[in-house]
DNA sequence: AGCACGCCGACT
DNA sequence: GTCGGCGTGCTC
């Protein structure tokens, strides 16, 4: 009996958002299996999908097409996977195509290439004029320029001279070596080379390093070139002679093939505290019930040794352990302690590893040849089929959620898969989420406290510097009091980490004549002045301009720039301390690959005394020198229009006080601040974490903020501001029939920056507790955005937002 | 997304 | 007349 195909199709639009029915054929049947990656004919053009069912009838009432061919050997996506993309689509209101590619590797994306090819009315000139260079009669059409080509070409595909085929091609390619195998018995080597002549040096080489090396083989060709200094090309005549055979085998690349793997394999000595957690964690993962802890330990308690103690106990119960940290945690180092425990059951992924690379460690962990998954956000995804635990660490940090469709969150993505496999989800952090920490106090999750460091050190003594009050001998950014720190922390040979929450040199340029500030053409915001390449940066769209020496409005030179980025204090730095040496550590020092590594190595070897960077020297990062850290400006943040902007701040500031003082030397925290009252900031100098739960949680109860309160963001885009404005407030009076009284709807407002790439925003932000319409009636507004697609309005659906704009 | 079809203004 | 611009609708 014929069979049938559910296949979810690569094109990612609101109406193919939808399985599409294909025959298979009799010789694939065996093949097709439910999570294939098949190739499908599309009207007319080859395309990729996924199997996602396979049934005996057909429901669509036209003709359905056959399979054309199945792509992988194995399925791409497991039952699991297919539940959760399905659902995930659903809940974030995004194609499930979409969902799909981001839980597998990039290389399993289409590629598609569509060739020219004759027909046999072809006439003779045109076939000279197409395909006389090209050897195989196809002429590739995807990258043409060239106008008359293009001309020449749709004549004959109009006289039928030539038609277009289309194809699927595979990027997944699986990385082979060469293996060079003995061709003769061990004993007979000896004698053939008694028989060389004395001026074959290359054959006696080999020959010689056969008879001393025999247990090498079999050997990977470029070793055996290398060790035994021979060239290739002497391989072959070897191989002809019948001393060595060669093969194609397939190895996975291995991004870990430098890394020195630590000899710490043991487990630590666990304090009280860390005992404690581990126990707890262990007590479901022994009866494999499933449950999610709230792991709140302070920075340098020792949450790392409790994670590897669990994962060797959920390995002891034949479970496997999926374990995310966030990308900027995901050193070298943090990956050494996990192999050193672990070994080669270990796969990593990272924003680091190539495409290759990145394939290579999902195919291992697909064939479930590994038990532990580290990795960033969309490790989340790894399609580990015996989940026994799963781990995030820094479970407060915003990067676990995406901001890019499909905008999901990685912690509900592992809630929906620990429920899945009845697993242990523990949830780690020096500073929970307020949305973790508030279940915690429901009991919805179990909270495990760890107030203590194992070292016995102190938290590191933090003091405000309030800007409104400071002196200032040189200039505003840096006061005297943090000067005067800094010069004593190298005087005493020890190290400084400064952090400023803003990169570049100065952030605005101003007009003085006529009060003139460069904008970016297509966003509405200041440019940035980048001094070292001497442009003009847009820090949303990358937009770049040479620096204008007169002002493009009145022509007048006095042109100043404002607001001070790593780039000008840096430079400022090197002024009053001429003798220090400085490492700036932003995306513009740290955007080449390893550029990161290479700043943190060189601080740690002591060969500068400052470290000074963005939020990205705040995380993880263990420096035995450092004893003072200081903070340029603690209230850059608080101004954000966002309700979390609080949370940041305290989070970023406990973070960032962590780096100072580890082993022997006790540490020092200056904060520069113009809000010294602030709570977040005061409740930070005092490492006082439960006392900013409580005080926030006070503040987003009265601001009808999560966690009393889901969020759905809704944005309205338009080239044309009027249909964006237009259509925004159709959807409002919408929600407001649909809804209950009891949610509140925001807007629609504008957002904070108009005009982002030519385009026009604007907001609705819905705040509810219960709202069972809620589902359907943004659907019906998707929907009709699709219908006013003339309008050129475009809507997106933000579930629970992390980004305000 | 692409690709085709069909309708209207502009030019060989 | 016909070329080519773009709006509209469809893909099992």
């Amino acid at each position: 009996m014929a069979k049938f195909a559910d296949v979810i199709v690569d094109v990612a639009t609101q109406d193919t958002n939808k399985t599409f029915q294909y025959q298979i054929p009799n010789q694939l049947a065996d093949l097709v299996k439910r999570g294939s990656r098949v190739e499908v004919p599309f009207g007319r053009r080859k395309i990729q999908g996924f199997v996602v069912n396979i049934k005996s009838t057909s429901s669509f009432s036209g003709k359905t097409k056959n399979l054309l061919s199945v792509i992988d050997e194995f399925p791409p996506l497991n039952s699991e996977l297919l539940q959760l993309s399905d659902e995930l689509a659903k809940h974030l209101f995004t194609y499930r195509i979409s969902v799909i590619q981001t839980m597998l590797p990039n290389v399993l994306k289409a590629n598609y290439q569509r060739f020219l090819q004759p027909t046999e009315t072809i006439s003779e000139s045109t076939y000279q004029q197409l395909f006389q260079n090209q050897k195989t009669n196809q002429l590739p059409l995807n990258q043409i320029k060239d106008y008359d080509l293009i001309k020449l070409i749709q004549k004959t595909l109009q006289n039928k001279e030539t038609k277009i085929v289309y194809q699927v091609k595979n990027k997944a390619k699986d990385k082979v070596a060469t293996q060079v195998e003995l061709g003769l018995g061990l004993s007979i080597y000896q004698k053939v080379l008694e028989t060389t002549k004395a001026n074959a040096t290359n054959q006696q080489k080999l020959l010689k390093f056969i008879i001393q090396n025999p247990q090498k083989f079999p050997i990977f060709q470029t070793q055996l070139t290398k060790e035994a200094q021979l060239p290739v090309s002497f391989l072959s005549e070897a191989e002809k002679k019948g001393w060595l055979t060669r093969s194609k085998v397939q190895i996975n690349r291995d991004p870990l093939a430098n890394l020195t793997v630590s000899k710490d394999t043991n487990p630590k000595k666990l304090t009280t505290e860390q005992q404690e957690a581990v126990e707890a964690i262990n007590q479901p993962l022994d009866n494999s019930q499933k449950r999610v802890f709230l792991l709140e330990g302070i920075t340098g308690s020792g949450k790392t040794e409790v994670y590897l103690q669990t994962i060797a106990k959920a390995l002891g119960k034949k479970k496997q352990a999926l374990m995310l940290v966030p990308e900027i945690a995901l050193t070298p180092q943090m990956v050494r302690q996990v192999f050193a425990r672990f070994g080669s059951k270990v796969a990593v992924l990272h924003s680091g590893l190539s495409d290759g690379e990145r394939y290579d460690e999902w195919r291992r962990i697909n064939g479930q040849e590994v038990d532990v998954v580290v990795g960033a956000r969309s490790a989340i995804f790894a399609p580990l089929q015996n989940l026994g635990l799963i781990i995030i660490d820094e479970e407060h940090e915003s990067t676990y959620k995406q901001e890019e469709n499909p905008k999901y969150h990685a912690r509900e993505v592992a809630k929906w898969r620990a429920n899945y496999h009845q697993a242990v989800l523990v949830l780690g952090s020096a500073t929970p989420s307020l949305e973790s920490r508030a279940r915690a106090q429901k009991n919805r999750y179990q909270l495990l406290l760890m107030t203590k460091r194992p070292t016995q050190l102190a938290l590191p003594q933090v003091d405000l510097i309030d800007m409104t009050q400071a002196h200032f001998s040189s200039q505003l950014d840096l006061s005297d009091e943090l000067i005067a720190g800094i010069k004593q922390t190298i005087a005493q040979k020890q190290q400084v980490i400064l952090l400023l929450n803003r990169r570049g040199y100065a952030n605005f340029m101003l007009c003085r004549d006529c009060g003139y500030v460069l904008k970016c053409p297509h966003c509405d915001i200041s440019l940035t002045l980048h001094k070292d390449t001497q442009q003009m940066k847009c820090h949303y769209c990358g937009y770049e301009t040479s620096v204008p020496k007169q002002c493009p409005e009145c022509q007048s030179t006095r042109i100043k720039f404002f607001g001070s980025g790593t780039q000008k204090i840096e430079e400022l730095l090197q002024q009053i301390l001429p003798e220090s040496t400085i490492l700036r550590m932003d995306v513009d020092t740290t955007r080449r690959k390893g550029g990161h590594q290479k700043i943190l190595d060189a601080f740690g070897n002591h060969e500068a005394d400052i470290l000074l960077g963005t939020q990205m020297i705040a995380k993880g990062l263990d420096f035995e020198n450092v004893t003072l850290v200081g903070v340029i400006n603690a209230d850059s943040g608080l101004s954000f229009p966002d309700f979390r902007s609080s949370e940041k701040t305290f989070d970023l500031l406990t973070q960032v006080s962590g780096r100072a003082g580890r082993a022997n030397l006790p540490g020092k925290v200056l904060i520069q601040t113009y809000n010294p009252d602030h709570y977040a900031i005061q409740l930070a100098k005092n490492h006082n974490y439960e006392g900013f739960y409580q005080k926030e949680m006070a503040i987003r109860r009265q601001g009808q903020y999560p966690p009393y309160f889901y969020l759905n963001l809704i944005t309205v885009t338009s080239k044309l501001e009027q249909k964006a404005a237009m259509a925004a407030f159709k959807i409002k009076s919408l929600l407001k029939k649909e809804l209950s009284d009891q949610a509140l709807i925001l807007g629609p407002t504008p957002q904070a920056v108009t005009r982002l790439k030519d385009h026009y925003y604007y907001q609705i932000l819905i705040k509810y507790k219960v709202e069972p319409k809620l589902y359907a009636t943004l659907n019906t507004i998707k929907a009709q955005a699709f219908d006013s697609k003339k309008d050129k309005v475009n809507i997106y659906l933000d579930v629970d937002p992390y980004q305000f704009n």
